[in-house]
Parts: structure tokens; sequence; C-alpha cells
DNA sequence: GAAGCATTAATA
DNA sequence: ATTAATGCTTCT
């Protein structure tokens, strides 16, 4: 009797399929990989089940090529987070474990470690003395210390040991290179630095956490710390705890961009090794990094989302930084949420979570509330440094210069005059958003977007920044010929040149994403800005997060009304956050900070609350207007979007998908909310036109019931030839 | 009538 | 996603 299984292969479809093995072929345990036939080429698929009975005619069936592993990729429990995450995120198995696995895994490459070159006596070396090699010193010493043992490569370069000795040494005979597995060091809890002294808080937070943070279970700690508060050394003491108790780590950070400081603070601090998996690895050193950590010879795992997959063998604690972030969520393909992914993958392992932020978000602060969550306050700055003091420019008739007020610009000389540094955060790159025709009214709109072309004065060019295009900058204008171009929106570009102008003899730098467009400029122009090389720093969102400027005594947010009167209900919540991240780059020990925000309605409530009462007293009403307006973290959403160059066929598409969805509801009391097709906020971009389908509901289970029993008909819809649906579950961005 | 491009169907 | 099959247009 043949033997059937079921995988999972990478390819957008939720079936899956059944293939017979050879006799010959070992069963493939499950969650490991075979190598298949599958219609005209071969491709790597996950056996989800191997004692299946199939689904079609066992004669129609096509054989297992190759079983390519005789183990499962991923232990238990990991396994059953994927197996979660695809079905939470009504998203296709396959496409979750390609994901969730290293480029060489998916390429069907066996887990294997790369072997290391090693060095030992010959049985001819073994025999020799080592005063036989008394003309030859740098050999005599080299053979010396393979006597007292063999050593790698590595450890030969590392002694300062000459190639050539070693050559020598072979050539005689008395050497000989051996290819193995490269050996581990046992790690344990041991320090390489004396932890620093808690102030109280942290004390009182340390305390909290070692209490059952080795209980195995998923106990959830979220620690609410003021930049400068030192949660890091709460991190590192915790750590410390765990790493002792031969448990590991792993810790996720929004931007690796942000990791080399915290990784020398961890390599700093213990000898457990650390494993670091981001974006700038090879496959092959990536795949390491993978097996370190599986087999527990990685203490300290820090990555960014995708690194919640890594496979560990003893996990005993996740810290998520910045867990507010909204890079925590990956906003294409499979759209999931590691933050959320954590938690659920705690509750599967038995492991404690800290969540940290100096903002967090309403969800998490939700879920302290509620009591699912212990919550941790780090109020106070480390050390001796300042609160700053906060303001608001009320732009209301004001005269502005480029987008400053008179008043803002008083203070900025003032600021400047003293010796300090002073940092301006306009989130709009470019000169200016829009060109506009000064005698008709035409505006620079993309051909291809429902948008405005931002002015480039540098590169001469109109920009999309939603699609890319780029076309030079007209001198007249396109409908009516006439020259009197003017432009709309002030840009960064434009703010760099204003402030020149405005303060010469201090040195300006703009730092967004065209100014740091090459690789390392951004390290350069952080080095500049702290040798003190410029004096007035224009950044955008990039400046907002992680990096430190001591000397900066002034922040200005110059326009934050967009974000107020936003169709999306987070805009507040990520604006407040923002504010308070960018507050926190400001400021230190001896010198006291200043945050001042431009606006329009300085009377907003949002405003008043924030500058009046900070982040806590922002949040409690922003979490009771959420409440009372039954949205999340009060309620469930799910967001169908459809795309297509026709028009008509997106919105027929989610029409076809409301309907089926309404005719799924029990009718007296519809449990879940429908609401739309309507135009997605950019209702065309790249040439297709973007229509959305919210569905809302005050639980996830109906919800998820709903789409559960809807999506296999909405598989095969025949409007789906013309357009193109996504699901996004728990949506952060309405875009 | 073949070549070239777009659309559709199928993947076990 | 990818590919093979099919349909439709265009050009020689």
């Amino acid at each position: 009797m043949p033997t059937f299984i079921r995988i999972a292969l990478p390819v957008p479809l939720r079936r899956k399929y059944d293939y017979v093995l050879a006799p010959e072929q070992p069963l493939p345990p499950v969650g490991s990989r075979v190598r298949v036939p599958f219609g005209s080429r071969e491709m790597v698929g996950f056996v989800t089940a191997n004692d299946i009975t199939p689904e079609i005619e066992a004669s129609q069936l096509r054989e297992v090529i190759t079983v390519s592993d005789s183990e499962p990729l991923w232990p238990e429990p990991l396994w059953k987070l994927l197996l979660w995450a695809a079905s939470y995120y009504h998203h296709p198995l396959g496409e979750v474990l390609v994901h969730a696995a290293p480029i060489a895994i998916k390429q069907g490459e066996p887990p294997n470690y790369t072997l290391v070159r090693r060095y030992h006596l010959s049985s001819e070396g073994e025999a020799a003395e080592v005063a036989s090699l008394q003309r030859a010193k740098k050999q005599q010493q080299l053979f010396a210390a393979l006597k007292r043992g063999p050593m790698s490569a590595a450890a030969i370069r590392q002694q300062e040991f000459s190639s050539a000795a070693l050559k020598a040494l072979q050539d005689k005979g008395l050497v000989e290179a051996q290819d193995c597995k490269p050996s581990f060091k046992p790690w344990g809890g041991e320090l390489c630095e004396q932890p620093h002294a808690l102030n109280k808080e942290q004390a009182v937070a340390v305390g909290a956490i070692l209490g059952s943070v080795n209980d195995a279970k998923a106990n959830v700690w979220l620690l609410e710390g003021v930049t400068g508060s030192g949660k890091t050394e709460v991190y590192l003491q915790v750590m410390a705890e765990v790493l002792a108790a031969g448990k590991q780590v792993l810790v996720l950070v929004p931007e690796i961009g942000l990791t080399p400081q915290t990784v020398a603070r961890f390599r700093n601090r213990f000898q457990a090794p650390v494993v670091v998996l981001h974006s700038g690895l090879s496959d092959q050193e990536r795949l390491q990094g993978w097996l370190q950590a599986r087999d527990g010879h990685a203490g300290i795992v820090l990555g960014t989302r995708s690194a919640i997959f890594t496979p560990m063998k003893n996990l005993g604690l996740l810290i998520l930084d910045e867990e507010h972030d909204s890079s925590f969520k990956q906003q294409e393909g499979f759209r999931y949420n590691a933050r959320d992914l954590a938690i659920k993958r705690a509750h599967l392992e038995g492991f404690g979570v800290i969540l940290g932020s100096a903002t967090p978000s309403l969800e998490s602060l939700a879920n302290a509330r509620s009591k699912r969550y212990a919550h941790l306050t780090l109020g106070k700055r480390a050390g001796s440094a300042l609160p700053v003091k906060s303001g608001v420019i009320d732009l209301k008739s004001q005269r502005l210069h480029n987008g400053l007020s008179d008043q803002l610009l008083t203070v900025m000389q003032k600021h400047l005059d003293a010796g300090n540094q002073v940092l301006l955060f306009l989130n709009r790159r470019g000169f200016a958003s829009a060109l506009l025709c000064h005698e008709c009214g035409w505006i620079s709109d993309c051909h291809r977007c429902q948008a405005n072309m931002t002015v480039h004065q540098q590169s001469h060019t109109l920009q999309c920044h939603h699609c890319g295009a780029q076309r030079r900058i007209p001198r007249q204008c396109q409908s009516c010929g006439s020259t009197q171009l003017i432009t709309r929106g002030i840009g960064t570009e434009q703010l760099e040149q204003a402030i020149q102008e405005r303060f010469p003899n201090y040195p300006a730098i703009r730092i967004d994403r065209d100014s740091t467009r090459k690789k390392g400029q951004l390290e350069d122009y952080l080095e500049a800005v702290a040798r003190g090389d410029y004096r007035i720093l224009i950044g955008t969102q990039m400046l907002a997060k992680g990096h430190h400027f001591p000397d900066v005594t002034l922040v200005s947010l110059l326009d934050v009304d967009g974000a107020l009167f936003s169709a999306d209900f987070r805009a507040a919540e990520r604006i407040a956050q923002l504010y308070v991240q960018v507050s926190g780059r400001a400021g230190r020990a001896s010198k006291k900070g200043s945050v001042l925000l431009q606006t329009h309605h300085p009377e907003h409530p949002l405003i008043q609350e924030l500058i009046q009462n900070g982040y806590k007293d922002f949040a409690q009403s922003a979490l009771l207007e959420r409440e009372q307006a039954m949205l999340p973290p009060y309620a469930a959403m799910a967001l169908f979007r459809a795309e297509a160059i026709d028009k008509p066929a997106a919105e027929a598409l989610l029409q076809v998908i409301s309907d089926k969805l309404h005719a799924s509801m029990s009718s007296e009391i519809p449990e879940v909310t429908v609401i739309g097709p309507m135009p997605a906020p950019l209702a065309r971009r790249a040439g297709r036109f973007r229509y959305q389908l919210l569905l809302h509901a005050a639980a996830r289970a109906p919800l998820h019931g709903l789409l559960q029993q809807c999506l296999p008909e909405l598989e095969n819809l025949a409007e789906a030839r013309k357009a193109r649906w996504t699901l996004d579950i728990d949506p952060q961005e309405f875009i």
C-alpha cells in the first residue's frame, strides 16, 4: 500500500496538494520539506500531514521527487504558531512557511552548519619533537600550539601565526587539515561588566519581572519608560537572570538601523553569544544564525519583525522594544503583526514577554488596563536629565516665513546664540508638495496616481511619492501654457534653503530619504551632527527614531495639522507618539530641552491633553474615545482591498464579496458590519484603481468565523479575474 | 498564415 | 506565483 502525504506549497493558494511517496522513500515528518513536481516545474513544499487518504483518485497523484529532511524544520510549538498565524491572518500556509524560513531553506537546501577547517597534528606530527623544528622558530611555535590541541583557521589567524608557517608544516606532513562541524561553547549567565546601579523605579520594574520571569508562563509586562529612563538597563538585568537559568532571549526591534548600539551593549554585558538576524546578511549567514538559535548555541537573538519566527531551543524571554512601532506589522503579502504573534508564541511555548515603549500603543495599554499585561512605569529620566518643556505656537493669522512663525524664529535664534543645536521636524520631503499654475489653477498631478507630484528642485524633477514616477519640472503650465508656475506646501528641501538664508552663520543639514540615499551617508551625517559641524537639523520621520542628539535643546514639529483631521482613526495616536519620541531627542543632563509645536488648532483636545498632561493622559482620553466610537482595541476589524486597471472591476469585486458576506450572516442580528465598497484613500495608484471593504465587529470571534466560512468561496470568484483582492486582518493603515 | 501579445485555466 | 494553452491582433 503506497503512502500519501499532504503538502502546502509556496503559492498564493489556500489549497493543499496530495502526493504519493515512492516505496523506497522515507516517511517525511509533518513540518519537513519535500521536492515535488508542480505543473511543469519543481517546487519545495512543506508536509502538513503524512497519513492521509488522498482527496482525489490515487492514480492521479504525482510522486515526490526527494524527501529533503528527516526532521521537522520547526519545533512543535513554533509549528503550531505558524499554523495558527496562517489561519488567523487567513493567509495561505505555504506562503506563511516560506516567509518564516531562511531563504536557503526555501530553496530546499539541507539545514546544515558550514564546516570549519581545523588543523591537527598528523600521526607523524604526534611522533615528532618540538625541538626538531629548532631552525624554524615560527613553525616551531605553531607546532607547539597545535601539540596542545587542534585549532581552527580563525584561531590560528587570531594568534598571529603566519599562513606560511602553517603551509610549511603541512608540506612536511606534520599537520593535517580537516573540515568539521563548528563547535560552540556552552554559555551561561556570566557577566563581562558590572550591572549599572538602578534607580528606584528601575529596581521596582526589575524586581517585578524577576519575580516570575523564569516561571515558564506567558507573563507579559508592558514597560512604559520615558526616553532616557533606562529601559535598556532593565532589559539587561532581566536578561541576566534568564541567561543564568540556561534559557535564551529573543529581542525584537523595529529597525535594524538601531541595532549596532544595542548589540554592543549586549556583547559588553554578557558572555553568552549574540546572533543578529538582519537583511544585510547573506543567505548562508542567515541560515547559520537560524541554526545557532534553533540548537541553543546562541544565547541572545536580536532581529526585526520576521525574527519572531526564529526557532529557539529553550526560549525564556522575549523583549519587543518600541512595541508601538508600526513596522512590527508587515504591510504587504502576509500581513502579520509580530507583536501579536509574540504574545501568541509566548502562550504556546511558555515564556515571558516584555513590551517596551515610551509611548505604548493603545492596544497594549488596553491590555494592561484589563490586567492581561502587568504595567510597569519608568517616569523619571535616569541621571540628572531634566524633563523637556512643551509649548504650542498658534499659527492662526500669523505671518509664516517658509513655514516658520516669527515666534519660532525668535526662539531658534536664542537657542542657537546660546551655542546649542535646533532640530526642525517636517514630514514632507522634496521642495514643495505641488506645482500649480497661477493663471488657470492646473496642478502637477501624477498620470498614474490620484496624487500631486512633489517638486524636487535639487534634481529638477517632479516626483510621485506613491509610484515613483519622475519627470522634469515643466517651464510652462501643461494646460494653458502660462509661465506663472508657483509651488504649494513646503518640503524639507525648501526649508533647508530658507533656513540657510535666514541663519547664514549657523550651518544647517537636511536629513531625509533623499539626502541619505547613499549607503553610510546617514551615519556620516549623524557623526557630523554629534561633532557639532551642524547647528540646525532639518529632518523627516527618519530623525524621530533612536538617534540621540545631546546638544539639541530645541525641537519643533512644524506642521501637524494634517494628522489632526485625518480620516484614519489612528492618526492622532501616531502624531502623539511622534511628538513624544521627537521630544525625547532633545536635551540631557544640564541642558534643558524645549519642544514647540506649530498648529492652526492649538485648542484641539488632543494637543491640549498631550502638551499639558503628557502621553499618559492623552492615551487615557484616546482610549475612552475609541471605546465610545467602538473602534479598536474595543472592536475587531478586517479590510478587503481590491485593485484593478479597470475601475468598475475593483468595485464590482468587492461588491460581490460584500454580498457573499451578507449572505452568510444570520440576518436577525448581524454581528459583523460590512462597510463599503468605498474608494481607498489613494483611489488610484500606479495606474490601478483601488477600493476597500471594511469589516467591523464587536469581537474577533464572529468576524473570523464569517471569514472562515466565506473565504473558500471567494478563492475562485469570476469577478476576481479582472481585479485582485487581498485581506488585511487588524489593519494598521487605511491606505 | 505565422508571429506576437493578452487572457484564461490549471497546478495533486 | 508560474506556466502552458488559448484567443485575438497584426504584420508580412
